[in-house]
DNA sequence: CCTATTTCTAGACGCCGCGTCTCGATAATG
DNA sequence: CATTATCGAGACGCGGCGTCTAGAAATAGG
């Protein structure tokens, strides 16, 4: 599809400059905390100009959210894997996986709760990463669906809420993440038919 | 136990001052949204001094944790309802109901973004809110425990991450909340039992 | 009644980060 | 070599934070 047509006259923006500031959104952020971190600290730990944070990002949080997305390879395993539980059971370990990269959970504490207080960013938050997870767990389910081994009363979205609300609530309001225990559980619960075994 | 020995000399604390702040903490939240509140706001809006209201609170979200406490009545339904499936689904109406109220949503989610940033609200949130709606689920897993009615491979601890995460997730990341099909579908789920039917 | 104590409203104060702006230097294009 | 866009650096006004002071009002004990 059509590049970007601008035939891109004058300076090039300095991609060692990019990094430098999503490097240093992500440090501090695990140094001092997302409410303590500024634009200005953030250029200054960066070598660069606040205006150059400010030229390329919106808020820190969007910063932090590209850095996020540098950090953790964000590609999730929606692989066929046979069986609706086995997909569910790989679903759970690629998630447990991302959420044990260190400064992960700090960082995703930060962007869902700057999502909460300004709704431009709720928006970014939710298309660059929100609703990729979901799409990509939603698949799971409609593979499972078309293969005859989804649970009869289970829909796409209420699977997705579960799971996701699981991970998030251990996140946000707990300090537990996810055990082989919790994967194994849940795994068992959302494929099992009440009339089977 | 107790009471607080101190014999209270000079002037009382003014009841209806108190009222009139978490009030107005209240409803400029809803105006205006919880980043733009401000400790002045609330005060000049409550016809109160700003020392009045950090005499009392740490944080404006203590404000509006108290608020809260205030405005919904947040005793949750444990009655024995006689099976498990019913108390879940009397549990899950309880919190749909609660969402309902006007300004819970905005509310509930400024106090979860809150506890996000600052590591001492946290700690007040978990105590004052969190632990309490989960000690409450809790109670009834138990009860279906002692009565036999409970999944086997369900436990009290999961249930209630599974049940709070659905909620806290639809509030945090979506604009959807319960309604009776979610009610019925999580009801289902949590009381089956592999093998029955 | 008088004094000590505590809370009350009101607002001044310094501090700091935000977001914008300006500056001169530095790359990349034609 | 002229144009264009980026770069680092930092000044600027704005506004809220949390503290502090001042004087009035309420409550208790002597």
């Amino acid at each position: 599809m059509a590049e970007d047509p601008a035939p891109a006259r004058g300076r090039k923006r300095s991609e060692q400059t990019r990094l430098a500031i999503l490097a240093a959104a992500y440090e501090l952020t695990l140094e001092v905390g997302f409410a303590g971190v500024t634009v200005e600290g953030v250029a200054k730990r960066a070598g660069a100009g606040k205006q150059t944070v400010y030229r390329w990002w919106a808020t820190k949080a969007d910063v932090l959210l590209e850095a996020l997305a540098l950090k953790a390879d964000l590609t999730v395993s929606t692989a066929d894997q046979g069986s609706f539980e086995a997909e569910v059971d790989a679903f759970l370990r690629d998630s447990a996986a991302l959420l044990a990269v260190p400064g992960v959970v700090p960082v995703l504490r930060s962007l869902m709760a700057e999502a909460q207080r300004d709704t431009d960013f709720r928006h970014r938050f939710q298309d660059g990463f929100l609703t990729r997870r979901r799409a990509a767990f939603e698949t799971v389910v409609a593979r499972a669906a078309a293969r005859g081994d989804k649970p009869v009363h289970l829909t796409a979205a209420l699977a997705a809420d579960l799971v996701f609300g699981l991970i998030w609530y251990r996140v946000l309001a707990t300090e537990r993440l996810l055990g082989e225990d919790d994967i194994t559980a849940v795994r068992r619960l959302l494929s099992e038919q009440p009339g089977e075994e």
